[in-house]
DNA sequence: GTCTTTATGATACGCGCATCTCATAAATTT
DNA sequence: AAATTTATGAGATGCGCGTATCATAAAGAC
């Protein structure tokens, strides 16, 4: 039963048969559990989906591969974003207006997503690396360049470099675990607050290129 | 066998006896396995440590438990950090030259506890809430607020607290799962970034208070 | 309509973790 | 030294996850 012979995952997707009605209906029932905080296991989704648990395990061979799908369900919007301003201080800003509050409305999901990259990354460490679908969590360094792109030029390439990564450290999941669960911040709060810190990041890499010219 | 009425939790660090020691040597086996990469369950910490599983279990009833005790250990150096400097410039650099390169150290003992974070995170949202050791993680608000005190007056009291916010982002595990996961950098060019983020946003409070003056 | 292909469900197995019980060994106390 | 308390080990049990097997039901081809 190789499945990829007649349907490939890319197809599963958005065509219709007894296969992708089946995978939507576990994905939407995975990320009806996941907002609910719980961190479904495959036999959960298959219980809640009233689906057995052999054909579950068809779909979704893991738990990784399973949250793996619904992350990407969740990020949505956020791999769309594009921003035209021309100057970097407000793309920051638009950036983080768009995914922060999405990040905070699928906090669970995401937080299961960045538990499992530490599952990964322990397995590697102990060379135990299972072949799983390995989580991507590399957008932020796309999104990011884009955030800098405006400063091309009138800061140094190691300077913009600095500045982009920097900024992923206010943005993210984890601005949330830390600045929600640490300080007891609201939603709005955390965002206000890594809001704040973006644009101070972005004032001391223009500022720098200022007088070091 | 109840162990809490001949030796507490606190005298059992310490003094010595069977228990004591037994406990030390689990201890110490632990960490060696989570530098090694593992985040070890109590079972393996018994075979590691040759001791049975039944008396693995009476010391860690989880691996939470466990994590909890080696990250207490870790955690060291970083807890007896006090500065005098008079200005929070120096502090905040003063505070990541200690606690970065000690988390970097033990980089697979923290992030398992991150992990172990998220887990209790989850299972409070869904409800199954067992009642268990409870990470602390609390210890950066602490150090950042020492980090801030010299600008007590300087500062309002909500940008010193605003401050002390960001800085929490740009100063734990987290900061390493960013910098050396995401962006494939070095420890030393991950405390670099961290710590021009840290003086950076010093900078920006300091400033915005002149200004508003 | 028959026949093939494909999807699903029921069931069973192995594995590792966590817990419990009971017997033995070690220690402390008197 | 004897008695009592305390620590340990060996084994059994239950539970959940992941996998494999086989039989049935549904869908598509002719």
């Amino acid at each position: 039963m190789d499945v990829s012979r007649q349907q490939n995952e890319s197809a599963l997707r958005n065509e219709r048969g007894p296969r992708a009605r089946t995978r939507k209906l576990m994905l939407e029932t995975a990320t009806r559990l996941m907002q609910s905080g719980i961190t479904p296991s495959v036999s959960e989704v298959a219980e809640a989906a009233e689906v057995s648990r052999a054909t579950a395990y068809r779909y979704f061979p893991s738990q990784a591969a399973l949250v793996h799908a619904v992350v990407d369900e969740a990020l949505g919007p956020i791999l769309d974003w594009r921003s035209e301003a021309p100057d970097a201080r407000t793309r920051v800003a638009d950036l983080l207006a768009t995914a922060m509050p999405r990040i905070d409305e699928f906090e669970a999901t995401f937080k299961a997503a960045l538990k499992l990259t530490l599952d990964q990354w322990a397995q590697r460490q102990a060379g135990t690396l299972g072949n799983e679908p390995q989580l991507t969590r590399g957008h932020r360094v796309e999104l990011l360049r884009q955030v800098t792109a405006p400063l091309d030029g009138k800061v140094s390439p190691e300077a913009c470099e600095q500045l982009a990564q920097a900024l992923s450290l206010v943005f993210g999941v984890e601005v949330l675990v830390v600045l929600k669960d640490i300080w007891g911040l609201s939603a709005e709060r955390a965002q206000a607050v890594a809001e704040w810190a973006a644009a101070a990041l972005v004032e001391a890499a223009i500022r720098e290129a200022r007088t070091a010219a």
